[in-house]
DNA sequence: TGCAGGTGTTGATTTGGGTCAAGGCCGGTG
DNA sequence: CACCGGCCTTGACCCAAATCAACACCTGCA
C-alpha cells in the first residue's frame, strides 16, 4: 500500500473539516469533494487574514488558536464582532455575493485555519441542496450571535455584561460550588471583546470581587458562588 | 376563459413575490412554485407578527408598510434591529434551524406580509440549489446590516448617528440644494433605531437647527445643505 | 367645551464609563 | 542581577447621554 505526501495531507484536511461545526456528520466523500479545493494557512499572532473590503476567497474554519474578526472605524478605535474559535466558521456571508469582506479579521494568537475556496464551494453547492441548507443553518447561527452581541451592548452596562459572560463559561448557574474560569486571553482584548476598556474591566473586576462574588489570580478568575452572581445579574436585568 | 378567483389570488402573489429584491429575476414558473406555499397577512399598526421564541412558520417579505424588528430586555426597553420595508425580506435565518424566531416583530404601521412557508420552502431549496444560493446571499446582506448597526451603535455619538442617517436619505450627499425628508415613524421610534431615546434626539435636532443646517417642520426634515451636513459628518469621524 | 392620552420640546440633575496619569507587577534579555 | 517594556490596577477628572420633571401641543372623543 503506498501513500502519496498529496494523499496525507488530504486526508487531514478530510480530519480538519469533519472536527468543525459546520460539517460534522457528512459523509467521507463529501468532505473529500470539499477537500479538494481547501487550503491550509498559518496564522502568526496579530498577522491579519483579510481586511474589511478585501475580495472574498472563500471562508474560513478555525482549527487551533483564536481569530478576531473585528471593525475599525476612521479614528481607528476597533470594535470586537466575534473571537472564533477551534471548529468555528466564518465569513460564509462572502460565498454568495460579490462585495468584499465586511470586516477584519487577525490572529489572536498564532493559530491554524483552512480556507474553504469560493469557486469551488459554490460550484458544489450547486450540486449538494443539503450543503446549502446547511450553510444557512450556519449563517443563521452567525445572525443570532450578532443579535444577541448587539443586545448584549445596547442593553446593559459593564457590569451586567461582565457578570453575563463569567456565567456562560459556568457549567451549572445555579450551583453554589465554586468554579475557575482559566481567561482565555489577555484582559484588554476580553474588555475589547466586552465592549469596554482594560480599565472599565478591572475596576468591575475588583467590585465583583469586594462583594466576594469572585477571586482573581493572574488569568484565572473563581466564581465563588454561581448561583449568588446570577442573582446579580438577574437583579440588573429586572430593575 | 374562466378565471377563479383562487387563480387571481395566486397571480396576486406571484406578483407580490417578484417585486421583492429576494426573488427579483426569477421565472414565473419557478415564483408559481412558491406561490404554492405563500400566504399574505394583514398587520394591523402596532400588533405583533412573532416573539422572540415563537417557533418558525417561515420568513416574511414586506408588500407594503414597514415591520420592526427588534428585541426586548428584562426592564421592557426595546433595541430595534432594523426596520423592514417594502421588498424586503426577513426571519430567512429560521428556515435552517429549529430554534425559534431570535427576535420580535411588530408593524410599524398598517402593513402587507407574506409568510413564506417553512416546510415548502425547504422542500423547494432541496430541488433548487441556485434559490438556496440567492438565500445565503440575502442573508449575508442582513448580517452586514447587523455588522454596519453594531459599528453604528458602538463607535459614534448621537449627533454622529443623526447626521449619517439624515445623509442616508439624501439622493446627492455632496448638493448644496436643501432636501425634504419625510420622517416614516414617530421620533420616539426613529430614536430608539438610532438607539437613544426620545429627549436627546430632540436635542441633537435642535443643535443641527441652530447651526443652520436643517429645519424642521413637524416630521418634515429639510436638510439645507448636504455637503455641509456631510462635512460635519467627516469631522466627526475623521477626529 | 373640556378632558385625556400621546407626542415633542426644554431644563436640571445624575451617572456610567472613557481618558489621562501614575505606579506596581512580572517575565524576558543583555 | 538590573533594567526594560508589557500588562494590570487604581485614582482623578470629565463628558455624553440617560433620567427626571414640567409644560406645550395636537387630535379624538364624550
Amino acid at each position: 500500500m503506498t501513500t502519496t505526501l498529496a494523499e496525507l495531507k488530504q486526508a487531514a484536511i478530510v480530519n480538519g473539516l469533519r472536527s468543525c461545526q459546520l460539517f460534522a456528520g457528512m459523509s467521507p466523500s463529501e468532505l473529500g469533494a470539499i477537500a479538494e479545493f481547501t487550503v491550509i494557512k498559518s496564522v502568526p499572532k496579530g498577522s491579519y487574514l483579510f481586511h474589511e473590503g478585501d475580495p472574498s476567497h472563500g471562508f474560513y474554519l478555525v482549527q487551533t488558536g483564536a481569530i478576531n474578526v473585528h471593525r475599525v472605524n476612521a479614528v481607528g478605535k476597533e470594535q470586537v464582532i466575534h473571537v472564533f474559535r477551534a471548529g468555528e466558521s466564518f465569513a460564509e456571508g462572502t460565498l454568495a455575493t460579490d462585495k468584499g469582506y465586511p470586516a477584519d479579521a487577525r490572529g489572536v494568537e498564532e493559530s491554524q485555519v483552512m480556507l474553504v475556496q469560493k469557486n469551488g464551494m459554490l460550484a458544489l453547492l450547486r450540486r449538494q441542496p443539503e450543503l446549502a441548507l446547511r450553510m444557512l443553518g450556519s449563517m443563521s447561527a452567525h445572525l443570532r450571535i450578532l443579535v444577541a452581541q448587539l443586545e448584549d451592548l445596547m442593553l446593559k452596562d459593564v457590569e451586567t455584561r461582565l457578570a453575563n459572560w463569567l456565567l456562560k463559561r459556568c457549567p451549572n448557574k445555579e450551583s453554589e460550588k465554586p468554579f475557575k474560569i482559566e481567561l482565555p486571553m489577555t484582559k484588554r482584548v476580553l474588555a475589547s471583546e466586552l465592549g469596554t476598556v482594560s480599565e472599565t474591566f478591572s475596576r468591575t473586576l475588583a467590585k465583583f470581587r469586594e462583594q466576594e462574588l469572585i477571586e482573581v489570580k493572574g488569568r484565572t478568575v473563581t466564581v465563588l458562588c454561581p448561583a449568588k452572581l446570577a442573582g446579580v445579574l438577574r437583579r440588573n436585568l429586572g430593575e
